[in-house]
DNA sequence: ATGGTTGGTTACCAA
């Protein structure tokens, strides 16, 4: 089973882009973010024409939206609203009656790493609490569960290009890997794509489009792209891949794809 | 120390 998630940065502008990728790597469920539409615009035939015909998403005008696409069956599908807000930012939803898969797109958080002063810092920080504790410890014994998305948090050294210079630079603040350390212990997730790459390599998914020309030569990337699974699902873990080359494509996301392959 | 780009929407906001 192949699975993918991707921050698409808007699935209408994009969409034969990701057509692209999906003949090029054939998965069997991609997860997007930032699909930046509402459902009646969603281009969902063209992924019924490549045998999507499984899907599950909510979206709204101009930002957040969050996509399940499917080859296997979908069923439990939820729409999960998080911290008192109506934006679409975490949908969930059984595959092949194997294991729950939720796709999650936190807040970025603006620039200042001050919740006092920054209401959407603190947004961030809610989310990954609320997160926290909506996960409890008995989910993952009854059930197997994936958790995909654009986490918007690089949490190691090595997530981002320069740690010293990132402390103080929203997604790699310590109040925000702390948090996201505590969302990752709730259920005792495991990282699926560290579970492959040694935490001494350097390892990104997101390249600001602000570094246009020189994006993959100064690479000052970080990996807030992320594919969790618990603990049961770590025995089928089969391999990893940050489709890295998909950032110098013409008119890219500035995020790159995750792909993880499970053994069935 | 600062500015740099993109997308949705159409004067800025969010990332």
């Amino acid at each position: 089973m192949r699975l993918v998630t991707w921050n698409i940065n808007s699935v209408r502008l994009r969409i034969e882009t990701v057509m692209k990728m999906l003949d090029k790597q054939k998965p069997d469920v991609i997860c997007l973010q930032e699909t930046k539409t509402p459902d009646e615009f969603f281009p969902l035939d063209a992924f019924k024409d490549k045998g999507f015909k499984h899907y599950h998403f909510t979206g709204m005008k101009s930002y957040n939206g969050v996509a399940i696409l499917s080859k296997l069956p979908l069923d439990q599908v939820e729409i999960h609203k998080r911290v008192g807000k109506t934006d679409c930012r975490h949908i969930s939803a059984r595959v092949d009656k194997k294991f729950e898969l939720h796709n999650i797109y936190i807040p970025a958080g603006g620039y200042e790493p001050d919740p006092e002063i920054n209401d959407k810092f603190k947004h961030k920080l809610d989310f990954v609490d609320e997160l926290t504790q909506w996960f409890p410890k008995e989910r993952s014994a009854s059930t197997p569960m994936i958790a995909v998305g654009d986490f918007n948090i690089a949490p190691l050294e090595n997530d981002v290009w320069d740690h010293k210079k990132m402390l103080k630079v929203v997604s790699h603040t310590p109040i925000e890997v702390e948090k996201f350390k505590k969302f990752q212990d709730s259920v005792e997730w495991v990282d699926a794509v560290r579970h492959f790459v040694p935490e001494d390599k350097k390892l990104y998914s997101w390249w600001s489009y602000r570094a246009e020309e020189n994006w993959d030569a100064a690479d000052k990337g970080r990996r807030l792209d992320h594919i969790w699974v618990t603990k049961k699902l770590k025995p089928a873990l089969k391999k990893q891949q940050i489709l890295r080359e998909l950032r110098g494509w013409e008119k890219p996301s500035d995020h790159a794809p995750v792909i993880l392959d499970l053994t069935d």
